[in-house]
RNA sequence: GGUCCGAUAGCUCAGUCGGUAGAGCAAAUGGCUUUUAACCAUUGGGUCCCAGGUUCGAGUCCUGGUCGGAUCACCA
């Protein structure tokens, strides 16, 4: 096997030629192009630990100053002068600064902007008013050169300055640079800054990349991906939030497992050399959560990824991440209120409202309707004729992409739900429901099945359809029966599809947009040199 | 797997009836130096996805293939 040379990884052009030369120019001025560290400060004194300048308070104050004197501005007129020396004294006031980022605009003129993370700031470098920093252990200041190597700095690069603020003549709060420092290089060019990168393969290949372009986009539509991520996050720290104030536990169960059940879904299969047995990537958390009710944990959850060997879709990636969560003493119906409440309080907290556009529709999380199955059929295709054999099909088929609005399906049959409680009312029914949003099912809950004899008698069922041809149908776990036959308490519990929760927040179409590193068939060469393992078929 | 759409400069895209390969951004060089996506001037940059075919002539038409997207079917 050949290992790849650098260049064949790092793509070359005439562009990377020029950013390979300024790098090479660079280091003959400052010694080290790739020092290990910058001490940052939003004031003077301060420590690393604050970044985001503009939104230290004192600053935030004087900008907000500043907009509400520009707002009664025409366009293209400038602020008073009186007004910009005032702010300016402030601004001095405040001391020196030192910030680091990456160069998010072309380095032209004298005006460029920083990123740090958290902010844009806008810096200001002019001839003979700043120091270049050299990184040689020293931070010799070397005055002769600065205006050189600034010339050398590339759009991307990391540097880190010191200065103090001001005000320009159109109002924007700006650091005016007195010593500069190279902190890293950008070899490759950035991306497209009005487009982004628009090839959503390369934009989730490169993700690094695609998350630079949407600090760098000018316009765009929607949240860019860095606030779709950042969404995603404050809703699993909120949903976080709300378990553990209600009591519950986080817990880790295995992912590799000698069984895949707890869901009707093929596995992944992989094999443990030492043990020689084989393992299968979990379908589910499931069956050992309820093994930790049966133990004692009355309220548990797990937030992690599960594995299903299927198709891709835009709402299925091979891995995706599931909440799960079980509460002893409840039931289907506590559950439902349970789930409502909690969601409502996390997409409060992570999307700012209830009520999120999503494809055109506004859907509505204050309210979530519950509805039998049978009546979904009914509302949506009145002249079906339902029998308990065609009733999943029909609502699948009829019934569930006109579910818009976060609307709970009750009454699931038995035959599907086989660790599912059947309902004390009718016996062929679980005690099961579903949530669907804009026709996708975004969670599974029920009160839970805890009689071990009957457990035993529905995997045995589900053994016999798996005979019959039924690849998904759910083994028989020997070790979770014994679990139940411990006593397990009555219980409720829920699986919530977090990626398709995220989507439904960020108005994202694709569940590739909402994870961060999308399954994606493995990167082809772009000039498959006499390719010497394909061709096999 | 079926159907539909697409692939042109580093990026985003135009390319008419088949007749010399184009723009903006990015880059290089020089100028400018308080600018708000794009300051001014100049310059460089192309396997038009690949292979075949039709034609005097193919980015353009035809056939096959590769890769990608949308969609349908299975799945959460």
């Amino acid at each position: 096997m050949s290992i790849p040379q650098f260049d064949e990884i790092v793509e070359t052009n005439d562009q990377t030629e020029a950013r390979r030369e300024h790098l090479e120019s660079l280091r003959a001025l400052v010694g080290n192009v790739y020092p290990n560290k910058f001490v940052r400060s939003a004031i003077s004194g301060a420590d690393d630990t604050i970044s985001g300048l503009l939104r230290y308070e004192p600053v935030v104050a004087i900008a907000d100053e500043m907009a509400s004197v520009k707002a009664g501005l025409k366009d293209g007129e400038r602020p008073p002068a009186e007004i910009k020396d005032a702010l300016n004294e402030k601004l001095k006031a405040l001391g020196t600064v030192r910030i680091a980022g990456r160069l998010t605009t072309p380095p032209r003129g004298n005006f460029v902007h920083l990123t740090d993370g958290i902010a844009k700031l806008q810096i200001y470098c002019k001839k003979n008013t700043f120091a270049l920093i050299k990184n040689d252990g020293e931070d010799t200041r070397d005055e002769e050169n600065a205006w050189a190597a600034w010339g050398l700095i590339d759009h991307g690069d990391f540097v880190g300055v010191e200065g103090y603020l001001f005000v320009t003549n159109t109002g924007e709060v700006s650091v005016h640079v007195e010593k500069l420092q190279f902190l890293a290089k950008a070899m490759l060019p950035m991306p497209d800054k009005m487009h982004g990168i628009s090839d959503p393969e390369i934009r989730q290949r490169r993700r690094y990349a695609d998350l630079i372009a949407s600090s760098l986009q000018v316009e765009h539509d929607g949240l860019t991906t860095r606030e779709v991520f950042e969404t995603r996050a404050k809703v699993i720290s909120s949903l976080r939030r709300f378990l553990e104030d209600h009591g519950y536990i986080e817990v880790e169960t295995p992912m590799l497992t000698p069984k895949a059940t707890g869901a009707a879904a093929k596995p992944f299969k992989t094999h443990h050399n030492a043990l020689d047995i084989d393992l299968y990537a979990r379908i589910a958390p499931e069956l050992y959560l309820k093994r930790l009710v049966v133990g004692g944990f009355e309220k548990v959850y797990e937030l992690n990824r599960n594995f299903r060997n299927e198709g891709i879709s835009f709402k299925h990636n091979p891995e995706f991440t599931m909440l799960e969560f079980y509460c002893a003493y409840m039931d289907v119906n506590g559950m439902m209120d349970f789930c409502e409440e909690m969601m409502r309080e996390s997409i409060q907290r992570a999307a700012g409202s209830l009520k999120v556009s999503y494809e055109g529709n506004e859907i509505d999380f204050s309210k979530f309707e519950r509805i039998r199955m049978r009546d979904a059929i009914r509302r949506y295709a009145p002249e079906a004729e339902i029998n308990d054999t065609n009733i999943v099909e029909l609502f699948e088929e009829r019934a569930e992409s006109n579910l818009i609005q976060p609307t709970f399906i009750v009454d699931y049959p038995k035959s599907i739900s086989p660790l599912s409680k059947a309902s004390p009312q009718n016996p062929q029914v679980a005690e099961r429901f579903e949530l669907f949003i804009n026709g996708m099912e975004v969670a599974n809950g029920f009160s839970e099945l805890n009689d071990p004899k009957e457990q035993y008698e529905r995997f045995v069922d589900q053994m016999s359809e798996r005979e019959r041809g039924d690849e998904e149908a759910m083994v028989l776990d020997e070790d979770y029966v014994r679990a139940l036959s411990y006593g397990m308490p009555p219980a409720a519990g829920i699986g919530i599809g977090i990626d398709r929760l995220v989507m439904l927040l960020t108005n994202k179409h694709s569940i590739r947009d909402v994870i961060l590193f999308p399954h994606l068939r493995p990167e082809r060469k772009a000039n498959v040199a006499e390719s010497d393992d394909e061709s096999t078929e």
